[in-house]
DNA sequence: TTGTAGGCGTTATCAT
DNA sequence: ATGATAACGCCTACAA
């Protein structure tokens, strides 16, 4: 039988309470008796006892706030299924989710939405827009102990506790080696990226170049456009980069706006001569990949992103459990026709 | 604030103690105070409190049994790996895990050990062999309430709550899809198997024939050769396979013995001309992935699927949550070079 | 057949 | 600064 406090405070000879108020820092104990409690609960390997945590946690009605940039982005689709799960989970221990969502890059509705939310949540789980008046907010929240989570996006220097999300280099460096092993290392490449001002997409470029460098000097980047995540935009360029770059056998696709992409490869009557990897599992990208237009995909686990970010915030708040690692770092997923589940 | 047993009792002006033996089924009470107090709760929503349950529950002492063949097998060390996250969080709930291993395929050897085990534990968790006699014993355990989980393989007609393991057809069939994507849809394929009687290793070659004959009818399945899961048998085999049949320019490895097929195919010189596909993620297949010899492996989760069996054996012992569906398949996962993490 | 009460491990409140 | 006690939700032994 694991080690209690009541076993503590027994061979102390010492209050339960008093125990408590030590091993949870409470204060108000005096130096002597907490060194002794310490002592022997280091000695005897004391473990706080979850479900007795949980059990008195229930009382307290915590209430995790979650804000996502999520509206009109099926990605995220899967990201609110992993929280789903994770929310029935938790509900046993008294802890409700509050979700809110959002559209768009714009900081001031992020704002909006975090002042609204804040007096209503013990902890924040933020998918947050790279901006200081972003980051000040968190810190604040931090202070005033609300702790933060940021999940698939993260922001630099803030008081976070963590961040859960993918490794975007990698999925690059995924969508370049998974190329070189269909095109036998040899290609044309056209590069279609959502924009040139959002890190994730320029960490999966860097990525993508490193192999192409390191492992694959044939390849050969012929072109980028930007997409800014719009299948017409997307549309519209390929067209343009095809036109221009008939030479271009091979496409990746690092962020939204698939769609597009392919509409204009298809149009071109490319399709068979044109290699197309994407990023993500939408609905679009499903159905490309059946009809066999896009070869493969570099996924990120949306669902363990959710349920992940979920499970430690209630860790958090029921045993006090900082996250051991700051960069909690999900799988790139390769998914193709065979193996889309 | 969820319902709880007390509120029940209280609508219902009885004790805590009758809503318990109702709700728990344990029999003596009248029929009429079981038909009210099953309606009252399923009005009020009434949902059990994982909290509460597992803390009455450490006094049980609850131990889950585990019999695996996995020594000598290095595709079981990431199942042991998530067996042993799952205890971690377990244990705080008071059950224990009793973990017994085996090497080879010795039904008696196994019998062994369940006779060895039974009387220590509350629960087992089973590899089993396919045969009669462990049936028996599983349905045995099962009648004598200590219930069983599946893992990785599976027995038809038994008493198991359900099983956790991979989709081997489908495993099969992306291990043929992504030979598909790497060869163009051409190729002269030797397949070096396990043994002929093991069934997941024939699911993988039903699935890769199914691919073949449906997506890629240039696919020609020239040779299969049975590794016995031993090296050095896998080495001879498929030299004799490259000499016999030089038009080859293909394999998959569906089961263990990688590192003897790859090592025939550098003999020969033909590791160039050759692309290898094998499955699961041992050390050795890290190696020849690093090296290049093979291209890529179909993985299934052992992880996971430690994990979740342990998970599913607490919630039944603290909650009597019987699994809702039968089969619990996992992912089959694409790893290359890249997204080997 | 039903009710009562104590305990699982932790925490919060009130009293000392 | 410390102790005592009740409570969280559930289970069980015992009493009625």
């Amino acid at each position: 039988m694991a080690v209690t406090i009541k076993q503590i405070a027994e061979t102390c000879n010492i209050s339960r309470g008093t125990v408590d108020r030590v091993l949870n820092n409470r204060g108000k104990v005096k130096a002597e008796t907490e060194e002794l409690i310490r002592s022997t609960a280091a000695k005897l390997g004391y473990k706080p006892n979850l479900a007795g945590k949980a059990l008195a946690a229930t009382k307290k009605n915590y209430v995790i706030g979650i804000i996502l940039i999520s509206e009109g982005n099926k990605f995220y689709d899967d990201v609110i299924k992993g929280i789903g799960q994770a929310e029935q989970e938790i509900t046993d221990y008294g802890i409700r989710i509050l979700l809110k969502t959002m559209k768009g890059y714009q900081v001031e509705k992020q704002l909006e939405l975090l002042d609204e939310i804040k007096d209503k949540i013990n902890f924040l789980i933020i998918n947050p827009i790279n901006d200081d008046r972003i980051i000040d907010k968190i810190n604040q929240f931090s202070e005033e102990n609300i702790k933060v989570i940021t999940i698939n996006t993260d922001v630099e220097n803030s008081a976070r506790l963590c961040h859960v999300g993918c490794d975007y280099k990698k999925s690059g460096e995924t969508a370049c080696g998974m190329l070189g092993l269909l095109t036998g290392g040899e290609a044309n490449i056209g590069i279609a990226t959502g924009s040139v001002k959002i890190l994730g997409h320029n960490q999966r470029i860097i990525g993508f170049n490193k192999v192409c460098r390191e492992k694959y000097p044939k390849f050969q980047v012929t072109d980028i456009i930007e997409t800014n995540d719009d299948d017409v935009c997307a549309f519209i360029e390929t067209q343009k980069m095809l036109q221009k770059y008939p030479a271009i056998n091979a496409i990746y696709i690092v962020a939204a706006g698939a769609y597009g992409v392919c509409k204009a490869v298809t149009e071109a009557g490319r399709e068979k001569d044109i290699i197309i990897i994407s990023s993500d599992k939408t609905p679009e990208i499903i159905k490309l990949l059946r009809e066999g237009t896009i070869k493969a995909t570099i996924c990120q686990q949306p669902w363990t992103q959710g349920y992940k970010t979920v499970n430690m915030a209630f860790q958090y708040l029921v045993s006090s459990v900082v996250p051991e690692k700051e960069l909690h770092i999900v799988k790139n997923e390769i998914k193709i026709l065979q193996n889309l589940k």
